[in-house]
DNA sequence: ACTGGGTGTTACCGCAAGTAACGTACTGCT
DNA sequence: AGCAGTACGTTACTTGCGGTAACACCCAGT
């Protein structure tokens, strides 16, 4: 049917339009922060604000669709590294360096993938406390935690294990990042190889100090 | 003097006061998340607006001094399972805890610490990416950073291997932290149980699967 | 009595999110 | 040709919040 014809074309020049709009969105936020107006969105694409809300519905929605992008990204080389067929510490450095190395290039991208401004919304007075931090932590902590399901054995409530492992080996390194990122410490190789020394368990071999506090 | 006197009288007045703005702020900010508008603070205080500004300076500073008191409290709590004296595994085991029941206990004070609303200011155009994320991450980085420099044996470089240690281990337990609460997978217990493994290196002991994926 | 610094207020500004109402061009149907 | 629908686009508005200016009161000390 010429309708069916018709809907598929604008539904396809819609989506043009939105990758458009998304680009113009990412160059704002890129060089404004998360405190990029609509306003100024709307202008860097040539348009006004009312078409962008008909895109993408509000702020949040706008801010969602730009993060996404970055975050699909993202993960695409984290998976990468992850898959890499090498011994098990050797993906696990090169998948820290991989994380460490993007963040490093991409500062803005990886403050506003970090700290999208919060849903300015009503709703939800409930208890969904949590769902609101960087998406991207969740995904990267699941997607791990599927990834050390598959190729670690280990024993009953394995899953369990895995996805909290997951996540935890993500919060360590967005931590160890965000901090290194803001002081530089010391070098990327350097952090790189302090967190995978800390998962390989040296924190439980080292002795105490001799020299300790009072006991 | 009298002008002292009275000048004395007055500041300490004006802590007080402080505190009771500040409960208040505790109160609302508690009972509507980081969306609480000043004009609501000031209701619940029973004053207008003008009056936290001159105590606060801007929400900022409402904010700060709000998360100030609540991470103090937090940490104090968390120094007392860190210092105690046992070995180290149940010492880490404790903090763990202790940090899950409170994040687990006062939900609402937790997300405000962790997403306290971004600062809109203007200014700081530059690169100091990472200084906005939540300072309680920072500060408890910092603090177990020392307390691992203080009392484990690493070898050479050793203060930047445990500072690195402690922001890393930080936001493995604040990631972890912040997915569990949201999901609930499983019991506190068992989530510290595979934390603490995963610190001590039972990633690097276990096997391959046998029925990994292609290889 | 008067001045100074504290407390408090009302009324306003600027600005950003989000919306309503309206106009326009293209496309298919009759 | 003429009509209806629909996406594209605009201007102009409302609402709400952070922040401030201007003014009023009270109470010490000279």
């Amino acid at each position: 049917m010429d309708i069916a014809h018709r809907t598929t074309d604008q539904q396809k020049s819609a989506e043009q339009r939105r990758r458009e709009l998304l680009e113009a969105a990412d160059r704002v936020v890129l060089r404004d922060g998360p405190k990029a107006s609509m306003n100024a969105i709307a202008a860097e694409a040539g348009i006004t604000k009312p078409i962008l809300y008909r895109h993408f519905g509000d702020k949040g929605g706008l801010y969602r669709a730009l993060a996404t992008r970055h975050t699909d990204a993202l993960l695409a080389s984290l998976r990468a590294a992850l898959d890499a067929p090498a011994d098990r510490r050797r993906r696990v450095e090169s998948t820290l360096d991989t994380y460490l190395a993007s963040i490093e290039a991409m500062p803005q991208v990886y403050r506003f993938l970090m700290h999208p401004a919060e849903e300015t919304h009503q709703a939800e007075q409930g208890f969904d406390v949590g769902r609101h931090s960087a998406p991207l932590l969740r995904r990267m902590g699941e997607e791990l935690g599927q990834v050390i399901a598959e190729r670690v054995d280990l024993g009953p409530a394995a899953e369990a294990q895995a996805r909290i492992w997951g996540h935890g080996i993500v919060g360590m390194m967005h931590a160890a990042g965000d901090w290194w990122l803001g002081e530089r410490p010391c070098s990327r190789a350097e952090l790189v190889r302090a967190l995978a020394d800390l998962l390989w368990g040296r924190l439980a071999e080292a002795d105490d100090r001799a020299d300790g506090p009072g006991f």
